[in-house]
DNA sequence: CGCCTAACTAACCATCTAGTCCAATAATTG
DNA sequence: CAATTATTGGACTAGATGGTTAGTTAGGCG
């Protein structure tokens, strides 16, 4: 073995950047300020790593963590490689605090619809409407909830924050099923998480197998006629499932429209 | 720009590679030849290409594209590099060609499974516990198709074999659809695509995101019980959608059971 | 039976990639 | 003002990675 002094110090760097305080103006430097239109460029710790965080989820739902590119990310955030890792200790670090945003999204998202004292029906049919919703506005969240799934979920297991923002959605979700089985409008003994899951299903999976399942059936899926068709057939299916033989069964179509269009759709949908 | 004579030797061999041109046969030469008990291993065009394409399939299972690393295929295949290249132009062409395999691998499992002339509600259980099956016992199918969707399938669109498989299976859904509305058991209206999708998502994205979802939900979605279940709740949500609002509605459970348990569980699941 | 081609190998290489080092400079803050 | 922090810049490196080159072996065939 060639006698190699320093064995590696990725990590380990005692973070001491002493750097040599008087001794500076010595060359021209500032000759190569090139920089006459940009505005005066101020230090501002936040916006700057609000800036490499919006760059590298940008980066990472692109590519997934394997095909991003450090360099990529420092080209669109448009700053030094040294100050991205100035504020983020690596790779890895920088992927999981975009991780931890992506669920901070979906929950404040989930927690922006008031489903509370709703009417059950009422109240399923805007959380089906408001998940399909918030995976075409926020399209990152699929492509990053795939790339952690392929990584066998390692970096959420290691971030407690991610485990708990869901607590509070099957507690809302069990109320309502609840209550609409009180009322006599849903079957019994539905499984709140698995409703979850289909729900989510439904539309996750039709976007996120887009691309393939576009190419396969010969029919663009991101047409907006498209997208609202399978607004409804997601709602369809998870009424049907719910008021199929319940108490008080309403036949079909429990309340076939009366709130379409809740919002301005793909707000940022590509 | 240090003066370096030789640009660059990482694995600093101690140079002139030339091989004695004679002396090799001397019995334990080949030293590393320890297989007793494999065959002769003869030379094997037809059986090494497949020895490369199971490992690369392994491979990019595990890790997507951009994560798979020639180097560990030609470690699970116990070949040489160049061998690979011999056979395979290159890291992509052998992705697409595990890619098609992949979807024939689909379209076979679904050929397997005879829907035609059964009775339609019969047929579309069984037409949802296959997919669901297949999704479990080829576990690579799932992560192939979110790796191919990942680079918006880019590598399909090329592939013309991949475009026609899945012509017949909408056919056959259609039949079964038309088949259930004319005996009144399903309603009308249904789409095969928007139907076979849905089938799909429900097992896909279960099985695709069980990491994170078991990590949210706190439930290990991959032990017997909860596959047993989920199969369960798939067929109950499509069966409820189907029959919902038709002619001859049978209210609920319309077939309680009559087919549990078809085939050995998870054959190669993991 | 020798020769040609295809199967096969080991070493090698060019390049890429995450991450570092060593400055230098400008803004912020105590 | 002085210490700190944010920021740029560029050169640099270890190691990984896809791919190639030069060479060896086996087997079918004329």
């Amino acid at each position: 073995m060639s006698p190699r002094p320093a064995p590696r110090r990725r990590r380990d760097t005692p973070e001491l950047t002493a750097r040599a305080p008087g001794v500076l103006m010595s060359g021209e430097g500032p000759g190569a300020h090139r920089d006459v239109s940009e505005r005066p460029r101020k230090r501002d710790s936040i916006g700057t790593q609000e800036k490499i965080l919006a760059a590298a989820m940008a980066e990472f739902a692109r590519k997934g963590y394997d095909g991003a590119r450090v360099d990529a990310i420092i080209a669109r955030a448009k700053i030094s490689k040294n100050l991205l890792y100035h504020h983020f200790r690596s790779k890895e670090e920088l992927y999981v605090k975009v991780l931890e945003r992506t669920y901070e999204t979906m929950r404040r998202r989930q927690e922006e619809v008031p489903l509370a004292g709703l009417d059950p029906v009422v109240a399923m049919r805007r959380l089906c409407e408001s998940t399909f919703q918030t995976f075409i506005e926020e399209p990152e969240v699929i492509v990053m909830m795939n790339t952690e799934n392929l990584h066998r979920g390692k970096h959420v297991a290691k971030s407690p924050i991610i485990r708990q923002l869901y607590s509070r959605l099957a507690v809302t979700i069990q109320a309502i099923l609840e209550q609409g089985e009180a009322r006599g409008l849903f079957r019994s003994g539905v499984d709140p998480v698995e409703l979850y899951i289909s729900i989510s299903a439904l539309g996750y999976f039709y976007l996120s197998n887009r691309y393939t399942l576009s190419m396969i059936f010969d029919r663009d899926l991101k047409s907006p006629e498209n997208l609202a068709r399978r607004k409804a057939h997601i709602i369809e299916m998870t009424m049907a499932y719910l008021t199929a033989g319940a108490a008080d069964a309403a036949p079909l179509a429990a309340v076939p429209s009366a709130e379409a269009a809740p919002k301005a759709q793909a707000r940022k949908a590509r």
